[in-house]
DNA sequence: CAAAATTTGTTTACAAAGAAACAATCTCCC
DNA sequence: GGGAGATTGTTTCTTTGTAAACAAATTTTG
């Protein structure tokens, strides 16, 4: 004779499962968790992923510039690129034209550790949205771009 | 004669744009930036504020139960509920039945702070969303739903 | 029933990310 | 040309959240 508990998929959340906010929480949470569970040999971490990648496409970007466009803030900005020199990935230089500036190119061992890296990536990022159709997932990603306002 | 310098916008995100984790991070910061711009007298956190809103609509709910819903680990659940504690907000209480446990409830003060907060508050997640239509937010709420797995 | 394993919450130590203050450099404008 | 203000990156401090170790209570199981 238990006495009732209420567990988890009992309780009610009323108006907030339709809220933006928090099933966009709950979906980076999954995203990320699925992440770490499947990066395996790659040893990197989202944010270092995605900043390699740009660096990859953009190479001598700036770090402000490359901040703006990932929404990095250049404080974290600094840690991230250190982080990522310290693991001999980029190397930093100093342009003649702007000596208060930084400009970011990746190692050759990173480009083919990027390289590497992002045919894993793009994979689980496909199977990341498994549990959608793939109609569904193209919608999400159309709609999740217009909601940021990305092309 | 300026060097043309890239600028944030034209700095190519090659298939990154199209990745569920990347869009999802930039949309959740989004919907942070612009709660905290018009979140107003109300003083809440995003975080505080759902906590409140659940304890509201499941008096008495344990503390583990609610973490395990809103995805917050056990610690961080702690020092969360102490701080609404420090605020007079909730009340804990250890049942008869099981006396490792907490149960949760609303302060008088608190029902009633929630109850307005969450007046703003849905108005807000309308509002968030203002750049897509009606039919495709709600296509974006389905999707997300669906995608995390609530029903 | 008693030992072993699990659950619940807390504490402590730590990692990720932002805010604010700062130094160096650059731009603008008189 | 030279000072006022803006930009760029760094440093320091704080906030938010996690991980791991722990204590107490409960459940399982032999």
């Amino acid at each position: 004779m238990d006495m009732p508990i209420r567990t988890a998929d009992q309780v009610d959340l009323d108006r907030l499962n339709s809220a933006l906010g928090f099933l966009m929480r709950l979906a980076q949470l999954k995203i990320y968790e699925r992440f770490f569970e499947e990066v395996g040999e790659h040893n990197l971490k989202p944010g270092e992923f995605s900043v390699l990648w740009v660096i990859l496409h953009n190479p001598g970007i700036r770090q402000s510039v490359l901040g703006q466009r990932l929404m990095i803030k250049r404080a974290h900005m600094t840690k991230l690129i250190r982080a990522l020199e310290d693991q001999n990935l980029v190397s930093r230089k100093v342009p003649d034209g702007d000596r208060r500036a930084v400009e970011i190119t990746l190692t050759p061992e990173a480009v083919t550790r990027v390289k590497q890296a992002s045919q894993w990536f793009f994979t689980y990022e496909e199977s990341v949205g498994a549990n959608l159709t793939g109609d569904e997932r193209q919608q999400l990603t159309a709609l999740l771009r217009k909601f940021v306002g990305l092309g």
